[in-house]
DNA sequence: AGGTTGACCGTCA
DNA sequence: GTGACGGCCAACC
């Protein structure tokens, strides 16, 4: 799987995850493991940096269910705006995360 | 070619 | 709860 091929299988990943839902780096990174035979979080961060405006980057947080500083205001407005749950201002992992497969 | 830098993560203290 | 460390892999000097 080339590096292009793996943005793809990211990108089209990310763009499943349901409204209220969200997947942390590592899991989209896991979620793609055996297809890619890499597993980076950090990967997956890079590449959504790049190409997050192109599907809902408010929908992949990192493990404590945050969000960097430089975006964690207008990420707040979107979870808001779609009902995800929340505990006090992180994404509530327990009963947002989504895993690949439920719902399908 | 080699070093640094990330929208990261698990472990250990 | 916090902070340090090592592993991670592509992009960019």
């Amino acid at each position: 799987m080339t590096p292009d091929e793996y943005v793809e299988a990211v990108l089209e990943l990310v763009d499943r995850i349901p409204l209220g839902r969200v997947m942390s780096y590592g899991a989209v990174a896991d979620a793609l493991a055996e297809r890619s035979g890499r597993t980076s979080a950090r990967l997956v961060g890079s590449i959504m940096a790049r190409h997050g405006a192109e599907v809902g980057w408010h929908r992949v947080v990192n493990a404590s269910g945050a969000m960097p500083p430089r975006i964690a205001a207008e990420a707040r407005a979107r979870w808001l705006a779609e009902g995800t749950p929340l505990r006090q201002d992180r994404v509530d992992m327990r009963a947002a995360s989504w895993r690949p497969g439920e719902g399908v």
